[in-house]
DNA sequence: CTGAAAGCGCTAACAA
DNA sequence: TTGTTAGCGCTTTCAG
């Protein structure tokens, strides 16, 4: 029988040494090719290390080096899909680096975010990726994860923190919504209006503002970021009355569930009711109908992070407004709110 | 000024000890509270951490005590919503332990995979919970993990490999389905059909299996667990001239791109086309038409997890079926295949 | 090109 | 109750 799992005593470099008749010292340079040596006595080494099955401790190295090869990137959610999107892309723009992304979700709690943090500083990570639960609230967790190593805000700011800042340009997105509207919606027949979340992050703040500013006196519904608050949302406008209209959504999530309540109201969307999303998830594309929606540049954001972290940006004494890096959007045009040519 | 976040050298357990006047051995006691020790003294010391805003720093500590209270979730793929929900959830099960949960995305791929395990038990994490890429090709993978840590595989199955599962019973759930059609359906008018996954992971095998036992000579598309393909099959079915029928979907994914498909061809659900998914995420009780589905007891699966990473069961001297932990799924009847009382 | 030894930050056994 | 010290596994000077 092979022994119980998870039980056997680690093999450590000191039996690899003992196995081989090296020194440990030969051991570990034999497996890490830091220093040159002869390739006979390596693949000797090699071999012994292999024979007894040794994995390097990288606690032990971490201790030493004062390096982890290891990224914190904490979410505030992940069960929002466009969160588990960012978190799948960041991940996959550290997969070609030595760099290991370890994701850890705060379940949209304060404390939570900040057991993360500090987890993540205690194990010496080399750098954190937040994306901030609450835009004043996160505010200290913020600070705390800055002042222990370098730390880039995702898709979220919280304000006053010192640290850098990659997204996209939410106002530049919501404008281009604008322009779709004026350009292509009979907007008397079909007035916009906006189901938005409460204005607890960046991008619900900067989303909202943008709408009200470019279509001032519009009514405005706000919730949050879900399928269930969109839903109940056009449920609202619906029981009051409403026929026609074009309802512009803070996120593709809220528009999905805009779109379900609608279509379950037995309006059509968008000979009826027009719905516009912002995100553009996977998903978007595939909906029906499929939903026009504002499209987030999310690779070149995780590649403006990958260079944020592994310092191929120096960083070192970048004017204030260079710590904010935005990305612009693309409006995509679906079924949901065609274009009128 | 303040100093340039993530520059400065770290504060030691050193430094508190000599601004404390005291022995970094009673630092130690002071902060981690494992020895008895005058009140007095503990208050100066803890004191004297904050003043220097210490952190522990857990490396050394794990080097240490050969313990690192952290646990590595390795899930395939984030984007697809129920992992994302799985994490989410083993992370919130969790939340009450001293053992931090950390994800890590394998991308579908199996280098990766083998990466985070890598990465996982070169960390020494305390537990490792997999779920599996591939049924068949994961094995050297899942066995690499259950040599070096305690290691549970979730939601699918790699035979072979000596570990301890925790999933839901996939054939009961399908017999579900199959009772529910039996009784509720009029298979003449709407004869069942079944889009499932290739039998690449257990759960799609099981679930197929228990279909084709049930319901023999009935029409299957296999492709994968994506709202995508649920879309694409139902395609095919409808340009095939399909214009009633059953579609029972082997994931939610898969039936909420089957609901979209033949909506859009004109249909409706359920009057022409029955739907029925499996998993019951959270947004199938917010689609429209809200779906039925077999809710697995994620919840009680996740506790399991806990339980037997944290050791709260023997797990030493187990019969090999008892390596096999089940829970039982359960039918949620909505509007998508609704009963017929 | 290889070995001996120091030491990363921490905790625990042993002394006082 | 507190201090001294060894050592977790590893890399990297410094000698040889």
């Amino acid at each position: 029988m092979t022994e119980a799992p998870g039980r056997k005593t680690p093999v450590t470099m000191q039996d690899v040494a003992a196995r081989a008749g090296v020194s440990i010292a030969t051991v570990s340079r034999a497996l890490t090719g830091t220093r040159p040596m002869s390739p006979a006595l390596r693949e000797h080494v090699v071999a012994a290390a292999e024979l007894l099955g040794y994995q390097v401790n990288l606690i032990g190295r971490a201790l030493r080096v004062r390096r982890t090869s290891s990224l914190g990137l904490i979410v505030p959610d992940l069960e929002n899909p466009f969160f588990s999107a960012l978190a799948q892309q960041v991940s996959r723009s550290f997969a070609t680096s030595d760099t290991d992304v370890y994701i850890y979700s705060a379940d949209n709690s304060l404390d939570l975010e900040r057991r993360g943090i500090q987890s993540f500083l205690g194990r010496q990570v080399d750098g954190l990726v937040l994306i901030p639960c609450h835009e004043v609230d996160s505010r200290d967790n913020v600070l705390l994860a800055s002042g222990g190593v370098v730390t880039v805000q995702f898709d979220r700011w919280v304000p006053s923190a010192p640290t850098r800042y990659v997204g996209c340009d939410n106002r530049a997105g919501m404008r281009l919504v604008a322009e779709h509207l004026l350009c292509d919606v009979d907007l008397a027949r079909q007035p916009p209006m906006f189901v938005g979340a409460g204005p607890t992050s960046s991008t619900a703040h900067e989303r909202l503002n943008a709408f009200t500013t470019s279509m001032p006196g519009r009514r405005v519904l706000l919730g949050d970021f879900s399928f269930g608050w969109g839903q109940l949302a056009a449920d609202q406008l619906l029981d009051d009355g409403l026929t026609s209209g074009t309802i512009v959504a803070a996120a593709d999530v809220i528009a999905l569930g805009v779109m379900a309540a609608v279509q379950a109201h037995g309006l059509r969307v968008p000979d009826d009711i027009r719905v516009i999303g912002f995100d553009d998830l996977g998903v978007s594309s595939l909906a029906h109908p499929t939903l026009t929606s504002i499209r987030q540049p999310v690779a070149q954001m995780t590649e403006a992070i990958v260079d944020i972290i592994l310092g191929r940006i120096s960083g070192q004494n970048l004017a204030t407004e260079d710590l904010k890096q935005t990305f612009a959007p693309a409006l995509v045009v679906r079924q949901s709110s065609p274009s009128c040519c």
